[in-house]
DNA sequence: CAACAACGTTTACAAGTGTGATCGTTTGCC
DNA sequence: GGCAAACGATCACACTTGTAAACGTTGTTG
């Protein structure tokens, strides 16, 4: 539903809001190397699929998400896991350790996950 | 750099191939409600784009991957882990896992392939 | 009050996508 | 040998996306 760039605007905001034009555009713009007018397209193209909202200060408008960050986590991890491990996130582990890109950080974590869920 | 329609015919090759025009518009256009003519845009696109090949087998060809579907899956995944997880798995099951979308196989199976991993 | 600056809103435009129809050529059948 | 069917190759067209410029309005300041 929301593209990558427009992601790139909510990121920003789910780590603070709300943001006004010029905060986006010191933040992400900046890094990103937008142009001011990118990110006003970007953030009116937001506004009409509903994933943030904008309230009025003044002149300018405060930009804050509607779309949850764990919403588009979900929807964009689900996605990717019935389209290619079954729907099964065992299989994806698995996929990354034949691959060798589980770190040991990855395997402690985990391990210790497995650990508090065995508990339950 | 291959979209989510080119993506269903190359699942399809990925099963079997090689196959022809015929077989995968039988195969994948049916359920997917698709006309020919969608069918063969999108092999000319795998074709341009070098995701596939083709042997003439008399007046028609026979299409296979280029692109394996290891690669295909690495590279999303790793896209995906990169955009929303820090580049690392154990955030990814942590997500699922606070969704209880973390089925008892799943658990068995990571439980499994730590051990192995382990053993090492 | 007039000119300007700051904002949001509209418009632009090329590339990629989903979805298909049309065109041209080869080939098998009456 | 001509006509229809089967194929691949081209063209079509609306919609999304990335990227930005132009426009219109309103508040500010000399």
């Amino acid at each position: 539903m929301i593209s990558d760039a427009e992601a790139v605007l909510m990121h920003a905001l789910w780590a603070s809001s709300p943001m006004t034009t010029e905060q986006l555009l010191a933040q992400v713009g900046e890094n990103q190397g937008w142009q001011e007018g990118t990110v006003k397209s970007l953030l009116n193209r937001l506004l009409n699929k509903g994933a943030i909202s904008a309230e009025r200060e003044g002149r300018r408008y405060l930009y804050s998400p509607v779309l949850t960050r764990d919403d588009y986590v979900t929807q964009q991890s689900t996605s990717l896991l019935d389209r290619l491990f079954g729907g099964r996130v065992a299989p994806l582990v698995a996929h990354f350790s034949e691959h060798r890109k589980l770190s040991a950080r990855d395997k402690a974590q985990l391990r210790k996950l497995l650990r508090e869920l065995g508990d339950e």
